[in-house]
DNA sequence: GTCTATATTGTGATAGAC
DNA sequence: GTCTATCACAATATAGAC
């Protein structure tokens, strides 16, 4: 059920929230235990280490957004595909914005083998922009003076920012932010 | 003298690349001292202490680029200062990728006095920006439809995600890659 | 300006009772 | 599933000699 918050539900979210304001290194595990009302050593029935936290957090929202940006770009018509594809990118990432920030910029805090797992995860999703790009371009929906690797690039940092200054309290809804973030990369993908 | 590389200047830069690579708080005074050829404690001779070296990093960034964008857009026509200006951030920032990334990514690990006065500086930085963009819309050179500050922005995303990804190794240069995230802003940020 | 030696604190993690 | 108690180690920083 969503609505259930054991302590094992909670962990993930938890720690997820505390790694984003403080970053992984200077988040510990008491910080993480005194949130979640427990002693330090009651972690450890739930988890094995703190970085298989960060690894379960990384691994969850790539999952997340894969399925719901995957799910709304396949759905949409070939001349709304990317607007579509770049709303439910803002919107998915800053719907779990700390889980998403997180598995963004804590990547080098990874054991090497998970390091692994999770770049092979997210050239997935960017192999997955930059195939819509790519047939944008061929069939002339998009500029080709500018290859699709770099206007990937373009758009990932267009995107990719958004998590160090977006602010819930704002009244920026998720919604109108990805319109123009949308509007201003389409129009500038497109070129005059 | 610029070719000087005396332990106190080599400091700032040394640190600099440590920190970028492995993060402020996950970079040991031990590992800087390696990188120097000192001991650990022979640091202290130098500096007082870990963080103020974060703060001396994160204050030279920000006066570099503030200079070298500032002049260079005050040298533009109007119509072409958003150009020059988003050329110049690009090539600047990554002409000191180690300090600007520290600068841009290690906030959190300064103490509240420092914190505002970087914060400070930051935001000078980015009203110079909002300056040129809403200067630009007033005059008719830039869509309206999206406030200035939305565009502002929209306009660090495109240039600020920049340093997790570009690398020198590649043949993309500075430069090229200034063009291209010029462009796709600028014509975006015109509309149709 | 750099050294050796050390003080002090905080960290992730484990043992074993309940 | 959570607790108390503790281990083992690594961190920043200082004292004082050279």
């Amino acid at each position: 059920m969503a609505v259930e918050s054991s302590t094992s539900e909670r962990l993930m979210t938890t720690a997820a929230d505390l790694f984003r304001r403080k970053g992984y290194a200077q988040a510990t595990t008491r910080e993480l235990a005194d949130a979640l009302g427990i002693r330090k050593a009651s972690l450890y029935y739930h988890i094995s280490n703190k970085e298989d936290l960060l690894f379960a957090i990384s691994m969850h929202s790539l999952g997340h957004i894969l399925e719901a940006v995957g799910t709304a770009a396949a759905a949409a018509t070939e001349e709304e595909r990317l607007r579509v594809l770049i709303q439910a990118h803002v919107v998915t990432s800053l719907s779990e914005r700390d889980m998403h920030t997180v598995m963004l910029t804590e990547l080098r805090a990874l054991s090497p083998e998970h390091l692994a797992t999770v770049i092979a995860e997210r050239d997935r999703y960017e192999a997955l922009l930059r195939d819509v790009i790519a047939d944008d371009q061929e069939a002339g929906r998009l500029r080709t003076d500018i290859d699709a690797k770099l206007l990937t690039l373009s758009l990932l940092n267009v995107l990719n920012w958004t998590i160090f200054w977006f602010d819930p309290a704002d009244d920026l809804t998720p919604e109108r932010l990805g319109e123009v973030l949308a509007a201003v990369f389409i129009e500038g993908a497109i070129g005059r």
